[in-house]
DNA sequence: GATGTTCTGTGCGCTGCCGCGCAGACGGGC
DNA sequence: GCCCGTCTGCGCGGCAGCGCACAGAACATC
C-alpha cells in the first residue's frame, strides 16, 4: 500500500472493487519532465493517473506561443476525453513535473468504462472539473497580472507533486504561462524578494505557502472549490 | 417543417425516432439578447437547442471584466454539462444574438439520455467539440491581435444566426472578447475602411465574407474543422 | 422641434509585456 | 582546473490595449 501522499485521488476515491479491478491493468511508470504524451488530434493511446507527477494540456497558437489551459495531477487524470468517446487528444500533453503515474492502455479504460460504473460516474465529474478549470484559466490568462498567475500555477503544481519543492525553470514556465521566459524571472524575483519563495538553478521551494496564496488570484481558490464541490 | 437554415443540427442529426422523441418535449422559445440562462454554480433548469440564436459563456475575472469562451448556436445546444451528471453550470450563459431556440427542461432531457441513445453520443461529442472549442479561445485571447479575434467573433456569431447581418453593439462586443468598448470601435473601423463589413447603431452586415475569414486568425478555420471532424 | 438616450468616434498619457541583445553565475564532464 | 552548457538577471525601445474624458450622430418620445 502507498502512503496517501502517492495515491492517485480520483482512483482512491472508487469503491474497492472498482479500484482493485482498475489497478491491475494499470503499469507504474515514471514520467519525466518535458516528456510529450499526446498530441493534438493523434489517437490517445495511454491514459495516466499521476500520483506524484503533473501534466499539462498545453495549446499552440502560432509563432512559437504556447499556454497552459490545465493541470493535472494525482486529483485527476489524463485521457477522460475517452469518456466522450473520442480517441483523440484536443490539445498537447506535456508532462510538467517529474513523478509515478499509473499507466493503463486506452482500449482497456474503454472496457472499464461500463454502464453506472463508479469509474465513469467519476470520470464524468472530473471532466467537469477540468471543464471549470479551463473557462476559469481562460479569463486568468486574459486578465490576471503575471505574478499572480504564477503564483497561482506554482501553488497548482505544488499540491500535484505533493510537495513544496519541485524542479521547473523559468523557461518551462514561461511555455506554459505564455509569457517570455523574463517575464517568469521578473515575477519570480520579485515573489522571491518577499520571501514567498526560493529558487535556484529549476530548484524552487515554496516557502511561504499562505502568503503565496494571498499573492495568488482568486482562481486558485476557486479550483480548489470546484473541485471539492463536484468530488470532494 | 422548418426550414434547413431553421434547423438545430445537432438535433438534425439524430435519428428519426430519437430525434422526434427530443421535440415532443420541446418547447419553441424565442430568446432575447443580453438574457442571462445560467449563473455560475446554478442548477441549470433548462437545456437550449438555438436555432436561429446563439448562446455565449462568459466568464468574469473581477474588476468588471468578462470574456466569451465560447459560443453556442444552432450547431449544439447548452446545458450539455448536464450530461456529466452536474446540473450546475461552470459559468455564466449569455443569449448572444436574439433568435429562436427549442428548450426542454433538464428533468427530461436526463431522462431521454439513455445508454446509448443517440442523443446521448452526440451530445457527448459536441462536448469534446466545446471542449476543444475552450482550450483554443484561450490561446486566442492571449495571443491573436484584437481585430483578428473580432473578424474570429463576427463570423462565428453570423454562421449560428444563419445570417449576414445581425444586431450587436460594440459595447456589447467589447464585453465578450473582455475589452474596452473602444478597443471594439477601432478594431471595426478598420475592418469596415477594408470593406469587410458595415455597421451603423448595433446592426452589423457582412459584407465580404471570405475577406473576413481572411481577416480573421486560423482559430475560426481550426473551430469549424474540428466540429466536421467529430460531428460531421 | 426640443429633449434625453443610445451608439459611435477621437485624443492623450500610461502600463504590462514583448523582442532582442548581452552578461554573469553555477555546475557537470573531461 | 578548465570548458561549456544551462540557468538567471538586466537594459532599452516598442507596442497593444487601458482608463479617462469628451464630442458628435442617430433615434425615440412627446
Amino acid at each position: 500500500m502507498k502512503s496517501a501522499s502517492e495515491t492517485n485521488r480520483l482512483l482512491a476515491q472508487l469503491p474497492r472493487r472498482d479500484r482493485e479491478d482498475v489497478l491491475e491493468h494499470c503499469q507504474d511508470v515514471e514520467l519525466m519532465q518535458g516528456q510529450v504524451l499526446a498530441q493534438p488530434g493523434e489517437p490517445v493511446g495511454h491514459v495516466y493517473f499521476p500520483r506524484t507527477s503533473s501534466i499539462a494540456r498545453v495549446v499552440e497558437a502560432g509563432g512559437g506561443s504556447s499556454l497552459g489551459v490545465a493541470l493535472i495531477g494525482n486529483e485527476g487524470m489524463f485521457g477522460a476525453s475517452l469518456l466522450l468517446g473520442i480517441a483523440s487528444s484536443p490539445a498537447r500533453a506535456v508532462v510538467q513535473s517529474h513523478g509515478s503515474a499509473l499507466r493503463m492502455s486506452a482500449a482497456r479504460f474503454r472496457m472499464s468504462l461500463t454502464e453506472g460504473s463508479a469509474l465513469r460516474r467519476a470520470g464524468h465529474s472530473y471532466l467537469f472539473v477540468l471543464f471549470d478549470q479551463l473557462a476559469r484559466t481562460s479569463g486568468c490568462t486574459r486578465f490576471h497580472l503575471l505574478e499572480h498567475r504564477l503564483a497561482r500555477w506554482l501553488l497548482m503544481t505544488s499540491d500535484r507533486a505533493g510537495s513544496s519543492t519541485f524542479h521547473m525553470t523559468h523557461e518551462f514556465l514561461a511555455h506554459t504561462l505564455g509569457v517570455r521566459r523574463v517575464g517568469i524571472t521578473r515575477a519570480a524575483t520579485d515573489l522571491q524578494r518577499r520571501k514567498l519563495i526560493h529558487y535556484a538553478r529549476g530548484e524552487i521551494v515554496i516557502l511561504d505557502r499562505k502568503g503565496l496564496v494571498k499573492a495568488a488570484c482568486a482562481c486558485y481558490a476557486a479550483d480548489l472549490a470546484s473541485y471539492q464541490r463536484v468530488l470532494g
